[in-house]
DNA sequence: TCATGCGGGCGAG
DNA sequence: CTCGCCCGCATGA
């Protein structure tokens, strides 16, 4: 796992060999997935999720916030048992429009269309930030979803479709609701009973617990929040509701009430059953996005939660209660029979779509998983442990991971270097230059440089602490992690700091760097089955996948040939060699532990901030580096034109 | 009409 | 300062 960076630290560690990832539509928790440059859904910031976009005064990440799910206020179920769960419109107007209709369940006649908000980040909405480098699209979510995954938009445009040509769109779009969550659900009763079947998404599946495990175990901290005291309300599936409770009840409440009612309350407080009772009825529609995505939410969580409780059992209870495959299918055939043949023929394309269209979302719940563990806990662990050395666990992974990062980084660095040049190619694309000038950067640039050079001298560190902040639970986190960024930075992880802020910080650039957070998808997935025992050992152990650190790295410092990066990428490179030899990089990968893989290097930056900022914020635009040797690692999110490079940099 | 991005601004903490 | 959010503008389906 890559957990390692964080979108926003200053620079990321860029491993020469990026683990990319697999989209991942559903991503849920405190996730960081590297996707290619290619990957068209990274590309368009695709989600499953509804989310908007939010302005975070920082032009090399974008950030999106979860708009939750449309649900109807009477909470009617379908036929087939699910309920509702519509996609919020992204438009505020047309969202306005959505909540005052009638609810599209036949059967439902009082119920109005409403949106149950997401407060899945401690009691604000999950965020999704992204950022484009050259060599990779990096993207980090922040909290669990609290509430049903909405329609996919794949299913929902065919309703639009459906609608347009008849007109009970309602009633159509009921029709495929139920469609939708038998699908899942027969996806989930699937998944349920065996894991062989994860095969398309068995990672899915088994990652979703088995990360959330070991970074529950390990840190104290609740997933969502990644503090050690839970701030959010989250603790198992109920995360959610627990969420609502721990966190402000008032954002929580909120969140209940809406729903109508009785459960979303009622779940909180039961908790896990009776949450899961609760999801129980959204789950269905969830389900059957998770056909795409695969439910990995509601599930992922429950399970996770049940996991880390200890509970198989609970999960296979939860399972029950949320899934209820009978139903499901039941349902499916009834809808089917209503009509929309076409809609029911569309339905299992759908559901067999998930697997081959939106098969990343599988990896990544497990993936999801499985960074979070590395990521949290670096961070975490660091934090709390200090440094260290111990940390064990944590830190040990990070410093593992960092090791390994490091050493990859060494070794990356020189194809760093010559991926340097890559870089200006990469520039070419994706930067066009323009700097964005705009005041951002500058402030990034500032930001970066200050941070940078207080990175420099431990970079390694960085990652660790960096990312740990993320994870948190914002305020507390985000203040926190901002010390720690300071302390860190004393130590090392001053990138990362820099970057943390995810709003309206500045500070990001985009490097490149990837942190293998991303891989951990990968890894997770593999490892994630051998790991998942692992996982958990990591907590106690760990290492686990990642990271050691090795120090290998040190190579990077050749990287430095990173020159390209100037600026940065020496620094990373130093922050390479840092790394190796404190950092623990994050490594992701376990993969090796030992070996140097990863590279991430993570350059302090020096004046290489500079030219993140120039890539970055350039957007695309960045050209800058014209020299060559920027890496341009433009961050625009928007055209991740550029192939990837095999080297990677720093952006 | 919307989905999406961008970015100014405000207010809370 | 950091964040969350509201709002408007612009673009492209
Ligand atoms: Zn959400």
């Amino acid at each position: 796992m890559a957990a390692e960076w964080d979108i926003n630290d200053a620079h990321i560690p860029f491993m020469q060999e990026l683990p990319y990832d697999k989209f991942n539509e559903w991503a849920d928790g405190h996730v960081r997935y590297i996707y290619h440059p290619t990957e068209d859904h990274a590309r368009k910031h695709i989600s499953g999720w509804a989310m908007r976009n939010t302005n975070n005064h920082n032009v090399s990440i974008l950030k999106k916030s979860c708009l939750g799910v449309l649900v109807c206020s009477v909470r009617c179920k379908l036929p087939n048992g699910s309920q509702i769960h519509l996609r919020p419109a992204i438009c505020d107007k047309a969202r306005r429009k959505q909540q005052g209709r009638a609810c599209p369940n036949r059967n439902c006649k009082s119920g109005r269309l409403e949106v149950l908000a997401c407060r899945g980040h401690c009691g604000y909405p999950v965020t999704h930030y992204w950022r484009h480098t050259e060599r990779a699209i990096f993207f980090q979510a922040k909290g669990s979803h609290d509430h049903p995954k909405p329609e996919s938009k794949t299913s929902s445009e065919t309703r639009k479709i459906i609608g347009n040509s008849g007109k009970a769109k309602s009633k159509k779009l009921s029709v495929l609701l139920l469609r939708d969550a038998a699908l899942g659900n027969k996806l989930m009763s699937l998944k349920a009973t065996s894991k062989a079947q994860l095969s398309t998404g068995p990672e899915i599946l088994q990652p979703p617990p088995l990360i959330p495990d070991p970074n529950y175990a390990e840190s104290p901290r609740c997933s969502n929040c990644t503090r050690t005291p839970c701030i959010c309300r989250t603790k198992h599936c109920g995360m959610v509701a627990s969420s609502s409770h721990s966190k402000p009840s008032d954002t929580a409440a909120p969140f209940l009430d809406p729903i109508g009612n009785q459960p979303s309350h009622t779940l909180h407080h039961q908790h896990l059953h009776h949450s899961s009772t609760a999801w129980s009825t959204y789950e269905p529609s969830v389900f059957s996005h998770a056909s795409n995505g695969y439910e990995t939410e509601g599930l992922g969580h429950c399970t996770s939660l049940a996991t880390s409780s200890g509970a198989s059992t609970i999960r296979s209870s939860l399972m029950n209660e949320c899934f209820h495959p009978e139903e499901i299918f039941q349902l499916d055939q009834p809808l089917r029979q209503q009509g929309h043949t076409t809609a029911v023929t569309t339905m299992p394309p759908v559901s067999q779509l998930p697997p081959t269209a939106t098969p990343t979302t599988l990896l990544d719940l497990g993936s999801g998983a499985i960074y979070k563990k590395c990521n949290q806990i670096s961070p975490d662990y660091i934090f709390s442990s200090a440094n260290g050395s111990l940390a064990g666990d944590g830190y040990t992974h990070q410093s593992c991971s960092y090791g390994a990062s490091v050493n990859t980084g060494c070794t990356a660095p020189s194809s760093d270097l010559t991926g340097t040049s890559k870089y200006f190619d990469n520039d070419s694309y994706g930067l066009t230059g323009e700097e964005v000038s705009s005041k951002e950067l500058l402030r990034y640039i500032k930001k970066e440089a200050t941070t940078m050079k207080h990175t420099i001298d431990n970079e390694p560190s960085l990652g660790g602490q960096m990312r740990p902040k993320p994870y948190d639970c914002d305020q507390s986190q985000y203040k926190k992690a901002a010390s720690y960024a300071g302390r860190s930075a004393s130590s090392n992880a001053p990138f990362l700091a820099q970057g943390i802020s995810n709003n309206n910080s500045n500070g990001v650039i985009n490097n490149n760097s990837i942190d293998a957070t991303s891989k951990p998808t990968s890894y997770e997935h593999q490892q994630q089955q051998q790991q998942h025992s692992q996982d958990q050992s990591h907590s106690n152990g760990s290492t686990n996948y990642c990271y050691q650190a090795t120090t290998t790295a040190v190579a990077s410092p050749s990287t430095a040939a990173n020159q390209m990066i100037g600026t940065y990428e020496q620094s990373y490179a130093a922050g390479a060699v840092y790394s190796a030899s404190t950092v623990p990089s994050l490594g992701y990968s376990p993969r090796e532990s030992s070996q140097p893989e990863v590279h991430y290097a993570s350059q302090t930056y020096d004046a290489g901030d500079n030219y993140r900022y120039n890539g970055s914020y350039i957007k695309g635009s960045s050209s800058v580096h014209g020299t060559g040797s920027f890496h341009s690692s433009s961050v625009q999110q928007m055209h991740p034109e550029l192939p990837p490079m095999a080297a990677y940099e720093f952006y």
